[in-house]
DNA sequence: CAGGGCGTAGAACTTTCGTTCTATTGAACG
DNA sequence: CGTTCAATAGAACGAAAGTTCTACGCCCTG
């Protein structure tokens, strides 16, 4: 049982090189490739492939966008993303458009390859730089909390209700204290969070939990 | 120069295992093994070796928590996971702990000493099924807010900027565009998702929180 | 080409938020 | 038994947020 592929790569020496080496390898068969997002966009519904290789820097349409869009027709198709780019955006813009492997072109074709049997395999296949990334972000994220951070019972409770965009007095009200308590226990809240309102620390308390 | 070692594994052949395949690749320099987390506790400030190799099932204190204790006194050590434990659960106390490499037993020798190489070159190695868990994670809570469809292009902009707790001034230097605009895209936010403030327009459009 | 939606902008105003300071009570701890 | 901390509370004040009104240029559409 082979593996399908298509490639969406505008530099002909880049596409045609990957179609090549990936073409030594028996267990890959190679359905199209395209030099556009737009192309790729048209075809690739159709041609419905296991994986697509994907550059970023495209003429027109970026291979993220074009991602997110071929996902909504066929979105059991697995993305590989293969480019230069490494910076925090560009990365973590492809994997919320979907992209499951990030490959950097510096990484080789070998390691391409390997990937792309564990892309097909359910994994993620990544670049350690890419996922040296994800890791710092999970740990900003859900990283152990310095324990003056923790929060009280009662300064969690009102957290919750600060979280449902409830005024002071409403907070007062159900809690049955006053709004000088409420504004203390924020104002709490907001020193062990490091945070300057309500917005942020509702961003890193509440929104942090799956 | 080479990369110094130390491995904390309580399973004898294992252990060994390793220290020999290792020893056959001259980049790396095993300065100790250790059967037990208490003893690499001890030990490991004082040895203070780049990479510490960590089993997450030992006797007594786990892998995980003798991470979080070395990593206070010496923070800088890299620590590579390599353990046949794959549930969510182990993984992300890992990487919350501070592990920023995680191999699994499965994936070979090989690919570990290639691992070891990518974290001391400040990479995140991992195994591909590991990475998926951090990809599949990062998506439920990154994952794409699509743009409301009752508001407008310019007003979907200005909401994620709102919900990022930017102040009225922030986003209208982010966004080239007058204090007085904000608050007339903001007010018309408002008004079309039929709320009073801030945190109840991002609970009822990017949150969905009823 | 008139009308409507959009994006822009500012003025004037009220409300809410957030800070700072001070103070009391009760529980926990060594 | 003093100390520390969570929870309570209020006063006073400055800083943002949010409302209301007005206005203009642009583009699209009937």
């Amino acid at each position: 049982m082979s593996i399908s592929l298509a490639i969406v790569e505008d530099l002909p020496e880049v596409r045609e090189g990957l179609t090549q080496f990936i073409a030594l390898n028996p267990e890959f068969i190679i359905l199209d490739t395209f030099e556009t997002a737009e192309q790729a966009l048209g075809e690739l519904p159709s041609l419905n492939p296991d994986i697509v290789i994907m550059d970023i820097s495209l003429p027109g349409m970026s291979g993220i966008e074009c991602i997110r869009r071929v996902r909504k027709k066929i979105p059991k198709v697995q993305f590989m993303m293969f480019t230069v780019y490494e910076n925090d955006e560009k990365v973590f813009d492809a994997l919320k458009a979907g992209a499951t492997g990030y490959m950097l072109k510096s990484t080789g074709l070998m390691q391409l390859v390997e990937g792309l049997k564990e892309l097909y395999n359910g994994g993620s296949p990544m670049s350690a730089n890419i996922a040296r990334k994800l890791v710092n972000l999970f740990k900003t994220e859900h990283g152990d909390v310095e324990p003056d951070a923790a929060l009280t019972n009662r300064e969690n409770e009102v957290l919750q209700l600060l979280a449902k965009g409830l005024l002071y007095k409403e907070i007062a009200d159900q809690l049955k204290i006053s709004v000088g308590t409420v504004r203390q226990h924020i104002h709490k809240i907001y020193e062990k969070l490091h945070v300057q309102n309500r917005t942020e620390a509702i961003n890193k308390s509440i929104r942090k939990v799956p």
